[in-house]
DNA sequence: GAATAATGAGAAAGCGTTTTCTCAGAGCGT
DNA sequence: ACGCTCTGAGAAAACGCTTTCTCATTATTC
């Protein structure tokens, strides 16, 4: 037998029996069924309101076999990037009546899969936010996860994915310092487990074929402040004159430590970020960065979410992952090459 | 009759045939109770792994009538301090087992009301954050969200509270200023609705009263980066040599701002932000701001709700409001005034 | 005016659990 | 050997809602 609550919350049935209907009859009213006759549904609302009725969700979720609610998964919500995706998700969410429940993993990779399964089964739908567990356990896991919406990650198994094209951005932004003159850039690497980051890898593979002429160093790093800052040292012994940062927060604590030594942005060493985080607009100087709209990545994620719960013919939505390019946004940390430091 | 889904999930009475037991055992089973002969449990447990048996937290929510979910109403998922008490938040919660459901009001304080009662029927309590609804409507709705935990809001109904001194803070960095020679200040107010834009105005009333030789202006604003960014104008207008902004965003807009315009921080105009967000240690010049333990106060809003769930009596939480004492943050974006403006 | 269709509302089953109630059977003492 | 307590498990109610099924009432038609 359920739980008696210390005082028990008004129910369908004191409406009914105020209104001397059956419970059928309320919910019916409830919700909007014009099979009832006026006078009563009247009669009706009135109890309800009078006794403010609201109807318990639980109940309403189990017997409909839906929760209105999705669920999010992210490796770290203190991440700029993050938190905009969940913004964006939220907002479109909530313009159709639901809600977001959310599942932060701590980057522990292997809670991911409990915490996954665990929110999906108290929500109609999953969106994952790239993920870090192994591709094996991706797909294993996929099918209990449906429906399922995929950020910055594809699988084999059948779920939408969203992708932004890092690989694409970062080659963009190599060639914007190639055009100011720089012939020595230092890539500041993001996490290991990061897919992100293998994309961006992978676009400076290709950025280096077309530009056998250029060095292009790969340092070490992460994805925040400090890491940034720390990488001061590593990034003068490189010799580098342009310096391509893993994503705008890094960019930021390079920018701080630069300054604190002395070294002028752009004048003695061009630096670019990567996301276009809101920030990035107001950082001395501004940042040059690779703009990723990253708000209308979480709506359409929520898009995606809708038209599989509402089971929408998959010929409808694109076969394969969505892309979603970033934008070259130049702006003041970006300049030409100096001439002495050019030289070596 | 409930809705059959296409396929139907396996539930608890699949795992009791297999196991040839009854529903009751399984439950008993899966919930740990020891009044199972082992050899029927280990049946039953048997079962429940090879048909990867989950129990449905619905069924289980409506039984139990509770959801292990709270829910938080947030004005502005934009704003890094609630993203940063959300997180706090999620993860304090997390630790106990339970989730966290979003409500983003989007600063509509109609809405405000419809959204909290709504989450809360969907959760075992609510956290509200800053709620933008009049005193009267808090107070009046209040009974309905029990158990509910405010942040930077204060109600006469019972309700644990969490403050930030935001007006202690505010007259740290106005006496920091006046300790640096400043005689003519500005603060750059935040929306008006905000209560802890309030809190500022009257801790800078307070300020006055102890420094009637200081000039000190108000100047409208609001509380993100483009308001400190347009407010160059005005703050030069006011011919004041420090400037006291709303939070770190506003100060951060301003210091781009001024930057463009070739004007010095902090020789020529000192500025001080509000919260310590992360991204003040990295402007350039860094920002001297009011440091809010933001994330230790979402850990809070959880633990005192997680007394209220548990019943924990009262005399054991404090009273009244818990109140967090912001710390002077002292950076390099102030610093002496300077010789010629001083004067005028 | 009687048979039929249409309308509207109640009874009850079902959603998937938990838990009380109940009772069969085992263990024990005398 | 009989009655007692005790253990352990099944039957069934309860949680709060939606919806099908069913049937009573009224409206319609020839």
């Amino acid at each position: 037998m359920g739980r008696r609550a210390t005082t028990r919350r008004i129910g369908i049935a004191d409406v009914a029996l105020k209104a001397g209907v059956s419970h059928a009859t309320v919910s019916r009213v409830m919700n909007g069924n014009f099979t009832v006759d006026a006078t009563i549904a009247a009669r009706v609302r009135a109890a309800a309101t009078e006794l403010n009725y609201q109807p318990n969700p639980v109940g309403r979720s189990l017997a409909l076999g839906k929760t209105d609610t999705i669920g999010i998964v992210v490796p770290d919500l203190s991440n700029p990037t993050f938190q905009a995706i969940l913004r964006g998700l939220s907002m479109a969410a909530a313009q159709d009546g639901y809600r977001v429940l959310i599942a932060d993993s701590s980057e522990v990779s292997s809670e991911e899969a409990i915490l996954a399964g665990e929110a999906r089964r108290r929500c109609d739908g999953l969106v994952l936010c790239a993920p870090r567990m192994s591709d094996a356990e991706l797909e294993e896991l996929a099918p209990s996860l449906q429906p399922m919406v995929l950020i910055n990650r594809t699988t084999d198994a059948h779920a939408p994915s969203l992708m932004v094209d890092y690989g694409q951005g970062i080659q963009e932004l190599a060639e914007h310092l190639v055009g100011l003159g720089h012939t020595r850039l230092a890539f500041l690497a993001g996490p290991e487990r990061s897919a992100s980051n293998g994309l961006r890898l992978l676009g400076l593979e290709k950025f280096k074929a077309g530009h056998p002429e250029i060095d292009l160093q790969m340092l070490e790093g992460g994805s925040n402040f400090e890491v940034g800052h720390q990488s001061v040292d590593a990034v003068l012994a490189s010799g580098a004159t342009g310096v391509l940062a893993f994503n705008d927060l890094v960019a930021m604590g390079l920018l701080s430590g630069l300054h604190e030594r002395g070294i002028r942005v752009p004048e003695d060493i061009s630096v670019t970020g990567f996301d276009d985080i809101p920030f990035a607009r107001y950082t001395t100087p501004t940042l040059t960065t690779a703009a990723v709209p990253i708000t209308e990545l979480g709506q359409q994620a929520w898009h995606r979410m809708r038209d599989l719960i509402r089971n929408v013919p998959s010929d409808a939505a694109p076969e394969g992952p969505t892309v979603f390019q970033p934008r070259l946004e130049g702006r003041s940390s970006t300049g030409p090459a100096s001439a002495e430091r050019r030289g070596g």
